[in-house]
DNA sequence: CACGGGTGAATGAGGACA
DNA sequence: TGTCCTCATTCACCCGTG
């Protein structure tokens, strides 16, 4: 694009020479005129010859990427070569073209008669935008070679959008003219004037300001197509900016020679120094090449914003999906670089970002197990003395009051209907293996198995058949037994938590509360400890159950349905003992449970817990999981959390219709200590 | 970007040095004028010392290069210090050529070397950024192909340090090329603009400029269009700043040169500030544009309110179809807003909000299915266990109630008239047809074709000399047999739901209300399990019927045209066994039928059933239009309703006619139980 | 310091529903 | 129609490496 521009304007420079030769009256001094020509052609082979060299440079890249490309076993080298060398080839196509572009116009002038330098203006501008338009195809050939996906329907018309957008650019035009021939005049006038400096050439300058302007708006309103618009706009665009720096740069010079202060031009660093200073003791001292606003350093091969940066990444990473609403040629700013993701990405590509330096999915895997690996090994995550001790508390507390051999217990029998209640039956094979199952063991009733919660239904909405005939039929046979062992469960988990010192050191009041709250979770995750992830049965040493015996109490799918999932999903991390005890104390202790006072204290164990169980995991497990296990654990806690409060609720609505439930689990389960 | 502007402007002034040489009347001015340009070159051969200066540094940066090169051990630094030489070499290639160039131009002191003078930058700036591209391609490989190497052999931080050396030496050498053509252009404007400090010729291009100014103004004022406003804040969004800025810049410059003072750094905020506070002095900050009211933030384009926002999308998306009962002027308010809508969207337009920021259709549909696809990703849509259970209960009640063979069906003989009753028998070809796909089936009648649903007609509305022929002729041939066939079905149906357990827990009325509701479009979705779509020919085992059967008992095409379509669209799903069962079973668990008091179980549990249904068809199916597919069975579901009632409506009036109508079917039929 | 990736609050699309 | 919701995208700011 700016070897276009650079172009256009080495045209330009070429036909103002033809032009104010032949500017020259009187044949003798034609003449002079064509021979100057002549001249001025040959100076085109010094032209071709750079050429050449520049072909040359391009044979010795090649060869040098070719070495390079040999030393390296990658497919996608070569991949990036070719990309490369098609690159050099079209930039090389597009120069040629331009440069017989502006012979033509060399022989096609020979013959020129007298024109008139505004006359020529006028048609200089057009060329640019003809120019521009030339780049703006091979720019769209460029996008189309690069979206795999065709634009079938990409041209609905929106004529109000044209209007506004044609309206704008006849303004862009009118202010980029004003600025270009702003400053083209004001070159002329410091050429002129310094010359001739006298009032007759102002006015005349003068008059060409006024003939130019003119020419400029007739221009404007003759244009009709869309496209030259939109080129035009482009133009003004890229025009803009260097403007800008332009005047920095005369400006700079007028103070040097003002200072008379002679820089050396050997010195690098202060070379470097004052261009430096060039940029940044003006208004922007970078700019985003996409959009305009701030940049902050080079970014995939570009000097952008964050914002762009970021998109450039984002859009990158993810398929090709933008379209345009628009015309696909969207002026990016600042203020509207959100509206057109397709042209802004088309934008950051025309600028020379490149996707290759965003890093692959698995360069970023690496790189972030590089750092956590770095961060683990600064800091061993090892447990304090402290956290060790409290372990062995919970522990040892835990051991005491959860026997995983359910030795001594005396529940009432376990009544299996003969019917599944549920559908949990069918899919435990739970009702056919365990008779088999219970067959070796010498407990009590031939058949037992049941859920760990278990009482009577009330209010079936699913099963309301079922509701019936529970009093008629044998219905909720498990009920007792279930409440039995739920009793049981919950009498053991209070023991443990009295153990605690830290639970013992609070109010009789909260810790009520605390056991209240977290009961229900506590026993699951204890039952949890006996759960088959293959046979989906609790294995309580001689009792064996399946999610069906609960049903069989009179609880509802509503619960069971997650319960089990629950289950399934805790027991698949092969939690160890220590990390069952510490995710039930983590549990027991929540601040937000109703009814606690306490809430600091209880907050600051649990944290203590918490923390504790992390470093535990992290310090024991291996594998890249073992940073998803603690977050894993704490969605089983929250899940529960909404379990519990639908266990509530059922076994107030069993206990309604079938007043079986121990007095306990009515405590437990009742809203308000 | 620098570099290309500081070529602009060195090819501006230049040629406008020679423009007005070449104006300048008589042959004594050119001369003159001639020695003038002379003088001019000769700055450069200051120009070419820098060059050389430039070169000797470079030896020193390889010398350092090399040294540095030394004192490494690896085999690989060999091959990147050659590609270092190497581009060492290409660099100082250039340089030579450039400098010959230069020379070559000194010397000649033609205008054409300064042609090729320009044109040569601009080739190099193209250069350079071809250069700059493919070292970074370069540089990615290598950087790649080293990460991967040292990876192996566990030298990984050498390695990346080296990458970034490497890098760093790249950009210093890209930086020192920038460098050095921006110091080349400055010191040709220095040497230009030295010569021309003139205060008086700058303030005459000030008043030019404001000129300029003046007549851009007065062109946008003639503006009349509402739009224009709203371009222009754009435009000073996107362009007044760099245009203030300019002129700031531009007014800073000849601050200094009056004063020869050195700038202040603050004007860069100050502009900033003003311009600010411009937009900031408005009243309210977030107020809607179109209505007053409480604007929520931008919304195609526009502060907005949320009433606005929405209106806006609604009134697009479909056809203009507003007119305003006014004159086309009203004052949107917040309380009026809604009384003119055409005028609403008038302003809308006006203060700029863009139709094309509202997403399209097919943008909308892409949302969609990624949103979807993602919530698929994060939960796989995997049948519960629970649901598992559910489909495999349902299939297996389905197999017990419905021999696809119908191998045990004792039915009175279809009698098929000679005639067709409808044009059902034209399409289908089934009259033609079924007594030779009977012909091999040893079954009891020789000719055994019917439709599902049979019974006599009453009130022909399409065929009412059918209608009155039925009494005299032997019309409704085929009822005995269709009634039959009805009655077996429905019998089948009543099995299958007595099978289901969430059935059987209903109250006996609610389930002979669920039966009566859904036993037509049970039965017709087990029929349109036998359909065949190509011959339009239900293929019940050795039976084989088409609608002609139907009307020739009796229906109308009131019931039988939709029905027809019905099954045609049903089957072209393609469903599998288990959807089908599916779908019937929801239907029978229509909370909604008539006389059903337990909904809220039914209601559950049809509910349970379809997101069954859905995710099943969903974890199936492929391709994107599985999430199309529970949507029009829903559909289908609907539809049968309507058709339910009509059916009930003719069986009736059949029996009214011809009481050959079955008890049950009459039960299932009758309004209320 | 430059430049990769990551984060989280703010933004602004569409959508459900009264 | 408009309120309130969800959720993808954006980007200023952060961290860490070289």
């Amino acid at each position: 694009m700016f070897a276009l521009l650079m172009t256009c304007i080495c045209a330009g420079m070429l036909l103002l020479h033809l032009i104010s030769l032949c500017a020259l009256q009187g044949s003798e001094e034609r003449d002079l005129a064509v021979i100057y020509l002549q001249k001025l052609l040959r100076g085109r082979s010094i032209q071709k010859q750079m050429l050449e060299g520049r072909e040359k440079r391009m044979e010795l890249i090649q060869e040098l990427r070719t070495t390079h490309a040999l030393q390296r076993e990658e497919q996608e080298l070569h991949r990036a070569e070719k990309l490369v060398t098609l690159d050099l080839q079209r930039q090389r196509e597009q120069h040629e073209s331009r440069t017989s572009q502006v012979e033509g116009y060399v022989s096609g002038l020979l013959g020129a008669e007298l024109v008139d330098m505004l006359d020529f203006l006028a048609k200089e501008l057009v060329r640019l935008q003809d120019e521009r338009r030339i780049h703006a195809f091979t720019l769209l050939a460029e996008r189309d070679r690069r979206l795999q996906e065709a634009e079938e329907s990409g041209r609905r018309q929106v004529e109000e959008r044209r209007r506004r957008e044609e309206d704008e650019i006849f303004r862009q035009v009118v202010k980029v003219h004003q600025a270009t021939v702003d400053l083209y005049l004001e070159d002329i006038i410091l050429g002129t004037i310094e010359q001739t400096a006298d009032a007759q050439a102002r006015e005349e300058i003068h008059q060409m300001a006024q003939e130019l302007n003119d020419i400029t708006y007739a221009m404007e309103e003759k244009r009709s197509t869309a496209q030259s618009e939109d080129i035009v706009a482009e133009l003004v665009y890229s025009f803009l900016i260097p403007e800008v720096q332009k005047i920095t740069v005369r400006e700079r010079g007028l103070r040097m020679s003002s200072e008379s202060e002679a820089r050396s031009p050997l010195d690098d660093s202060e070379v470097e120094e004052s261009f430096r200073e060039e940029l940044e003791e003006d208004d922007e001292p970078k700019v985003c090449q996409v959009c305009g606003d701030k940049a902050t350093g080079y970014h995939f091969n570009a000097m952008t914003c964050e914002g762009c940066k970021g998109f450039f990444r984002r859009a990158m990473k993810g398929p090709a999906k933008f379209r345009c609403p628009f015309q696909n040629n969207c002026l990016i700013t600042k203020s509207n670089r959100r509206q057109c993701q397709f042209c802004r990405l088309q934008k950051c590509l025309s600028i020379g970002m490149l996707k290759e330096l965003i890093m692959s999915d698995e360069a970023v895997e690496k790189r972030r197990m590089l750092i956590r690996r770095k961060k683990m090994a600064e800091d061993p995550a090892v447990l304090s003395d402290h956290q060790e001790s409290v372990i062995q508390e919970l522990l040892e507390a835990h051991r005491k009051t959860f026997d995983t051999t359910f030795s001594d217990c005396q529940f009432r029998p376990l009544d299996r209907d003969q019917n599944p209640m549920s559908e949990y039956s069918l899919k435990n094979s739970c009702s056919q293996n365990s008779p088999n199952l219970m067959g070796p063991v010498e407990l009590r009733k031939p058949v037992e198995s049941s859920l760990p919660q278990g009482s009577s239904s009330s209010s079936f909405s699913n099963c309301q058949e079922a509701e019936k005939s529970s009093k008629r039929e044998k219905a909720f046979t498990t009920l007792p037994h279930i409440t039995d062992l739920s009793t049981y469960m919950m009498q053991n988990v209070i023991n443990y938590a009295k153990i605690l010192k830290p639970f013992r050191a609070l109010t009789i009041e909260d810790q009520i509360s605390l056991l209240k709250g977290a009961m229900f979770e506590m026993v699951q995750m204890r039952f949890n400890m006996t759960f088959n992830e293959n046979t989906g049965i609790w294995e309580c040493g001689p009792l064996n159950y399946c999610m069906d015996d609960a049903a069989r109490a009179g609880f509802q799918p509503h619960l069971l349905d997650p319960l089990m999932k629950f289950h399934y999903t805790l027991r698949r991390l092969h939690l160890d003992e220590k990390e069952y005890v510490l995710m039930q104390t983590i549990s027991l202790f929540s601040p937000d449970r109703t009814g606690v006072t306490q809430n600091g204290a209880v907050d600051k164990y649990q944290e203590l817990l918490a923390c504790t169980l992390k470093i535990y995991m992290e310090s024991k497990r291996t594998g890249p999981e073992k940073y998803l296990l603690f977050p894993k654990i704490m969605a089983c806690l929250t899940e529960m959390r909404t379990m519990n409060e639908e266990y509530n609720k059922q076994v107030l609505q069993i206990q309604d219709i079938q007043p079986e439930v121990s007095p306990l689990m009515l405590e437990i389960v009742s809203q308000h200590s």
